[in-house]
Formats: structure tokens, sequence, C-alpha cells
DNA sequence: GAAGATTGAAACGTCAATCTTA
DNA sequence: TAAGATTGACGTTTCAATCTTC
């Protein structure tokens, strides 16, 4: 079995990765598959939602009018307009949102977070950042933080080359929130 | 609603992101979503394999007799042992991989990748290196490589401290494949 | 009893088909 | 007709309960 591996490699040796790749291959791999887990963990444990629903609604809370269209929403949290509308739906079942067709473009829906679901965002936020801070910026020194943008943006780019990077346009990160 | 927005910020200002770590955080929120749907989709398309069905038969393929014990096998692919049971069982009725009890310890069971198996990893590998390349490394310099690799690495032992980094016993990582 | 592993049901995501409006 | 959005069916993951072996 060595030898076929050896064969293996020996035929496809310009292709693989170095050992300097490997090993961040590995380390990246890692946090691929485990932060989301351990993220999802707290949220659900303490909060009930799940990282996807957070982020559906924190992204209408950071918006002037808690509004967002569907497409827009989609873009913003990353995910299918499909999966999206089935989120959606569960969160405007527990009362946290609402849609309506948008009054100039009746093609357009905007989903708009309620005032329950306000104060639900509210709730979740201060715990949900604090994992952030745990599990993330607190191991990492503020040089780090700086290549992990840098590093974060070109991967993006290479997988999506038409896609910009910036967040949808109205969110308000700026602001420090 | 600007105002409450204020009143949150103010209240929780000392948990919040800074904004350089809200621009790592959007950025690292979007490789973790983006990187598996990219790689799952050239895996599927290639090799009707997902990509977690890769990394069982990839890491198989790495032990010296082509065989894990579930349980490592689960900690290898960062999953848990009740998802691996399900896919192995898929595995096996597609004839890639067989289990079979330890004959030294009743409890324990073996994952072990057939002829067949090792035929469909040695089928996709060039193809999903090909894709990691692509995607994250010739996007990346010598310099952001040994960055990211340090990055994952603190991030994980944030979220696991107890656990070893070091991939499973027995992987043949330093042989360069 | 506890570790290792499996199972079934429920929840979720994906894909293709559909519906609606411009 | 095409863009925006939804739906239902199917496959996968998760969670809790179960089974087996030490």
């Amino acid at each position: 079995v060595p030898e076929e591996l050896d064969e293996v490699c020996a035929a496809e040796a310009a292709r693989w990765l170095t050992p300097a790749e490997q090993e961040a291959w590995i380390a990246l791999v890692g946090v691929v598959v485990k932060l989301p887990t351990a993220l999802d963990g707290q949220l659900l444990r303490d909060s009930g939602l799940s990282n996807f629903e957070y982020f559906v609604l924190s992204g209408l809370s950071h918006q002037p009018d808690r509004t967002l269209r569907m497409s827009e929403l989609a873009v913003f949290t990353n995910g299918s307009l499909s999966r999206l509308s089935h989120v959606v739906k569960r969160l405007e079942a527990r009362g946290w949102v609402r849609r309506e067709p948008c009054p100039e473009n009746g093609r357009f829906i905007h989903a708009i977070l309620t005032d329950t679901g306000w104060e639900k965002v509210v709730e979740a936020a201060p715990g949900h950042v604090a994992a952030v801070r745990r599990f993330v910026f607190d191991a990492l020194t503020p040089e780090q933080v700086e290549q992990l943008r840098d590093i974060g943006r070109s991967i993006q780019l290479a997988i999506e080359p038409n896609r910009p990077l910036a967040p949808v346009p109205g969110a308000r990160e700026d602001r420090g929130c």
C-alpha cells in the first residue's frame, strides 16, 4: 500500500499541497467546521436561535427602517433565496419578522423586523458577541485580526470573483455595532 | 430607531467588536459559509461525493492499513459519531468502505477502505486538491499561508482548549500527500 | 455502569418546479 | 419573457434514545 501511495504522490506531485499549505489547510478546515458549531451551540442554548436566524434578525436590525428586500437579505446572509424564504417563514411564525410586498414594485418583498423581533435581537446580541470574542478575537493579536481580514477577502474573491465583498448598502457597520 | 440603537451600543459598548474586528469578522464569516459550498460543488459535480464523504475516504486512504476506528475517524473528520455512522453506512452501500469489529476489543468498529474506495479517492483527489489550490492557496502569499495556519490553530484552541490539534496518529501528512 | 457505536424521528438545506409581477 | 420569490420533495444532519460490549 505505501508503494501505491508513492505512485499516486509522484503522479500528482505537481498538484499536491506543500507541507506548509497542508498545515494551513488542516487549520482552516478545522475552523470552518468547528466555529459554526460552537457559535450555533451558544445561540441555541441561550436564545433558541440558529446562527443563520440570528444573522437574519441582526441584519434587519442594522437597517435604518429595519427592512430589507428578501434578495438583499439573502446576499447579506450569504444564503440562497430559497433557504432564506424557509427561514423567514419560521421567523414570521414566531412573530419576529413580517413580510409585505414593496408598494413601489410588487415583485419585491420586504422583510421587516417587528418590535418583538427587535427585543429578541437585543436580548441575544450580547451573548453572541461575547462568544465571537471568546472564540475568535480574544485569541488573536491586532496584527492577526488584520491578516485574517485580508486573507478572508482574498479567499472570497477567489471563490466569487464577481460579487462585491462589502456588506449590503445601508448596513450601519461604521457605527461600531 | 437610531436612538434605540445608540442606547444598545452604549449599554454593551464594552462587548461589541471594534471596527477592525468587524471587518475581519465579516471576511471570516464569508469564508466559513462560502468555502464549503464551493468545494462541495466541485466534488459533487466531478466525483459525486460530498466534502464530508471525501474527507472520510481520504482520511482512511492516508492510514497505513487504510483502517481507522469509527471514533478516531469522527475526530479526524471534525464530525459527530452519529453523523459519521450515517455517512459510513452510505459509503458501505456504495462499496467504498466496509466495517468490522476490532478483533481485540469488540466495542471498537474498524472502518476500512476497500479497493474500489481507494480507486475512488485516487480519481477524486486531483480535482479536489486543484479546487483547494484555486480557492485558497493561489490567492495567498507564502507569508499569508503561515499566518492562516497560526490564526486557525489559535481559534481552534479557543474553541476546544482540551482537544489536540494534530491530525490522528498514523496519518501520513509528512509525506506531501 | 460506562464507553463505543448505531438507530429513528424531527429539523434543516438544497434543488427543481412553480407562481407572480413587471 | 425575465426577475423576484415561494413551495414541496428529497437527502442530510442533529438529537435523544437505544443497543452492545467491556
